[in-house]
DNA sequence: GTGATTTGACCTCCT
DNA sequence: AAGGAGGTCAAATCA
C-alpha cells in the first residue's frame, strides 16, 4: 500500500511510530485504567528521544531515532504487521500474594520494569484496560528483560515473567549480575532494556519506519544487539562488527533469536533507503517469517515477525562469539537458567519448548469491516474520530495468522496485514508519546474492547487503537493511524538527572538503549477511572529518577495491565493525586474526544 | 555437492 | 480498471 498519511499500521505489541526511541527512564510512571490509556511519554525523559534512538532501533550507528527524525517528515502511514513470536507461558506456581510482595532493596518501579508475563494465556489482562488476574504475574524476570522485548515481535515478549521464588530478589543491578561484560550494572540495566523475545531474543521491530510512522517493532535479534551496543557504550557499529565479521555463514542463519532462518527474498521498499529481506523460519512447516530492514551499513533498523513458531527453538545455544554478545544481554534476563532468553523467559530448562506460539496462540485477531462500520455507528455519537477510523478499519482482514501466511509455492492466501502478538510483545505501550484515551469499544468479532487513543501533541493527528485479540488473549493489535508531526514529547516532571543515571549514553544520538518508560498517566475520561478497576496512576515523586521502568512492560498490554495491577495493588506507590490531575488537565483540552468516548461507553 | 543468498520476475492487494 | 507497492518464487550464483 502506498504510504499516504492515512493509512493505519497495524503492529502487534508493536511500537507506534515514532521518530526516536524512547530509552527507559523513569522509574516514575502511572498506571491508568487501561493499560493503553496511561501514557508513557511521561515516563519517558525528554531528553532521552532527542539524544538516543529508542531501544527499538536496533542497531546501527544511527539511531533509529536519528532515522527516523530524518524522515519524520513525511510519515506514510501503512500497516505493518508484527507477529509476535509464539511464546510459551509457564504458570507460576506461585500465589498472588507472592507476585506482589517486594523483595527488599526492590523498588517497585523494579519489578515494574522486570518483564511480565501472563501465565496463560487465560489470564492475559484486557489490552485496552489493562485488568487481569493477579495470579497471573509471574515475575521472573527483570526489568531490563523489557525492554529488549520491545517487539519481540511478537510473542516472545509475553515470555518475560517474574517469578520471584525462582529468583531470588535482587536489586536492580544484582539482576545483572549473570551478565557480566564489565560494563557498568546501570548500562547494562539499560542495555535490556529492550526485551527480547523469542526466543531469546528480543526482537523488537524498532523499528519504525520513517516515513510510515510506522510501527516499530524489536526483534530479539535488534534487542539483543541493542542490549549489547548500549552496554558497550551504545556504539552500533558493535552490532555491525559483530554481525559482519564474527559470524560465520551458519551462524548467521541463526538468528539471536535463536531460530534458524532462510532468506527467500529482499527488496527495495518504497519510501526507504533501506533494503528489506525477507526470511522463512527454516524449521520445517514453520510458517513464521520476518522481514528486516538493515540499513546501508548494515545496521538492522526493523525487524518485524509474522507468524509464530510452531516448534520449539533449536535446542543448539551454543552461539557464535559474535551472537553471544548480543545475547548476552538476553541471558542477564533468565539468569537463574542461563539459557538463552527465549521467546518465554518463563520456560527454563534446556531444550525447552520455548514458547513456542502455535498457530491458535498466533492467532490473528481480525476486525471485520463491517463490525468497525456498525459499532461506530451503533454508537454515533462518537462520530467523526471512528469515522476516520473506519476506513482503515476496513482495511483489516480477520485471518488466522497461520494460515494466511502461503506456503511455499502458493500465493494464494495472503499474510494477513494485522499480526498478533503474544503478550510478550511488550512494546505495545510505549512508544514514547503522550497518548490521550478518547474512546473505547467493543468491536464486533471481538469480545476484547478496543481503546482509542490520540496523541496528545497539539495538532498532531496519529491515533492509535488497542485490542486484544480475540482468538489469542496472549496477542494485542495495535494499529496506528498518522503520522506524528513531532519529536517524542520530553518526559514531564521527570528529572532529566534521574534519567541520566539509569540511562545509559542518553546523549549518545547512536544509543538505542531500550526506551525507559514513564509513564504518565493520560487524561481519561472521569467515568472511564470510576469504572475501571485499574486507575491511572502517576508514579509518586519517590520513584523518579529511580530504576528505570522498562517499556517493555508497558507496553505489552498485558504487562502493562499487570504493571497496572501491580501498581495498583501497591496502593501505596502510587500518587494517585499527581495522575488524576493530569488527566483532567488533559481532558479538558480535548472536549471533543471527552464526549466521545463517553459516546463509545454507550 | 550442499545449502544459503541474490535477484529479476511474478502474483496479489490496495488505491 | 490500471498502476503502484509489497511479498513471494525460483533460477542463478555464491560460499
Amino acid at each position: 500500500m502506498s504510504a499516504s498519511s492515512g493509512s493505519l499500521e497495524t503492529t502487534v505489541n508493536s511500537h507506534p511510530p515514532r521518530p526516536s526511541p524512547s530509552p527507559p527512564q523513569t522509574s516514575s510512571f502511572s498506571f491508568s485504567n487501561s493499560f493503553m490509556n496511561t501514557s508513557f511519554s511521561d515516563l519517558l525523559a525528554s531528553d532521552v528521544y532527542p539524544t538516543t534512538t529508542t531501544t527499538r532501533t536496533i542497531v546501527g550507528s544511527r539511531g533509529l531515532s536519528d532515522r527516523i527524525a530524518e524522515r519524520t517528515g513525511s510519515g506514510v502511514p501503512k500497516f505493518k504487521s508484527i507477529p509476535p513470536p509464539s511464546l510459551p507461558i509457564s504458570p507460576p506456581a506461585i500465589s498472588p500474594s507472592s507476585y506482589f510482595a517486594i523483595p527488599p532493596g526492590l523498588s517497585p518501579a523494579e519489578l515494574l520494569d522486570s518483564p511480565v508475563l501472563l501465565s496463560s494465556s487465560n489470564i492475559l489482562p484486557s489490552p485496552t484496560t489493562g485488568t487481569f488476574p493477579v495470579h497471573s504475574f509471574n515475575w521472573k524476570s527483570n526489568t531490563n528483560n523489557h525492554q529488549l522485548g520491545v517487539k519481540q515481535e511478537q510473542k516472545n515478549y509475553s515470555d518475560f515473567s517474574f517469578q520471584p521464588q525462582t529468583r531470588p530478589p535482587k536489586s536492580s543491578t544484582s539482576m545483572f549480575d549473570s551478565q557480566t561484560n564489565g560494563i557498568p550494572k546501570e548500562q547494562q540495566v539499560w542495555g535490556y532494556q529492550e526485551p527480547t523475545k523469542q526466543d531469546g531474543i528480543s526482537s523488537v521491530k524498532t523499528m519504525v519506519k520513517p516515513e510510515l510512522s510506522s510501527i516499530q517493532s524489536f526483534s530479539s535479534e535488534i534487542s539483543a544487539i541493542q542490549t549489547n551496543t548500549q552496554s558497550n557504550g551504545g556504539l552500533q557499529s558493535d552490532y555491525a562488527n559483530h554481525n559482519q565479521s564474527s559470524q560465520s555463514m551458519s551462524e548467521r542463519r541463526r538468528s539471536e533469536d535463536g531460530y534458524n532462518w532462510r532468506k527467500y527474498g529482499q527488496k527495495q521498499v518504497k519510501g526507504s533507503e533501506n533494503p528489506r529481506s525477507y526470511y522463512k523460519c527454516t524449521y520445517a512447516n514453520c510458517p513464521t517469517k520476518k522481514k528486516v530492514e538493515k540499513s546501508l551499513d548494515g545496521q538492522i533498523t526493523e525487524i518485524v515477525y509474522k507468524g509464530s513458531h510452531n516448534h520449539p527453538k533449536p535446542q543448539n545455544t551454543r552461539r557464535s562469539s559474535a551472537s553471544l554478545a548480543s545475547s548476552q544481554a538476553i541471558q542477564a534476563f533468565n539468569p537463574s537458567t542461563n539459557d538463552i532468553p527465549d521467546q518465554s523467559y518463563a520456560s527454563q530448562g534446556a531444550g525447552q519448548m520455548d514458547s513456542v506460539a502455535t498457530p491458535e496462540n498466533s492467532s490473528i485477531s481480525i476486525v471485520g469491516d463491517d463490525d468497525f462500520e456498525q459499532s461506530s455507528q451503533n454508537c454515533k455519537s462518537g462520530g467523526d474520530e471512528f469515522d476516520e477510523d473506519e476506513p482503515d478499519a476496513k482495511r483489516w482482514k480477520s485471518v488466522n495468522e497461520t494460515e494466511g501466511i502461503s506456503a511455499p509455492g502458493s500465493r494464494t492466501v495472503r499474510e494477513p496485514r494485522v499480526v498478533v502478538q503474544t503478550t510478550s510483545d511488550i512494546d505495545i505501550l510505549d512508544d514514547g508519546y503522550r497518548w490521550r484515551k478518547y474512546g473505547q469499544k467493543v468491536v464486533k468479532g471481538n469480545p476484547n474492547p478496543r481503546s482509542y487513543y490520540k496523541c496528545t501533541s497539539p495538532g498532531c493527528p496519529v491515533r492509535k487503537h488497542v485490542e486484544r485479540a480475540s482468538q489469542d488473549l496472549r496477542s494485542v493489535i495495535t494499529t496506528y493511524e498518522g503520522k506524528h508531526n513531532h519529536d517524542v514529547p520530553a518526559a514531564r516532571g521527570s528529572g532529566s538527572s534521574s534519567h541520566s543515571l539509569n540511562r545509559p549514553l542518553p546523549n549518545n544520538p547512536n544509543n538505542n538503549g531500550a526506551m525507559a518508560i514513564r509513564p504518565s498517566a493520560i487524561p481519561h475520561h472521569p467515568n472511564n477511572n470510576m469504572t475501571n478497576p485499574i486507575r491511572s496512576l502517576r508514579a509518586s515523586p519517590p520513584f523518579e529518577g529511580q530504576e528505570p521502568f522498562t517499556l517493555e512492560m508497558l507496553q505489552s498490554p498485558g504487562s502493562f495491565g499487570r504493571a497496572a495491577e501491580f501498581g495498583n495493588s501497591m496502593g501505596s506507590y502510587m500518587n494517585q493525586s499527581q495522575l488524576s490531575d493530569d488527566m483532567f488537565s488533559r481532558a479538558k483540552d480535548e472536549p471533543r474526544d471527552d464526549m466521545f468516548f463517553e459516546s463509545l461507553l454507550c
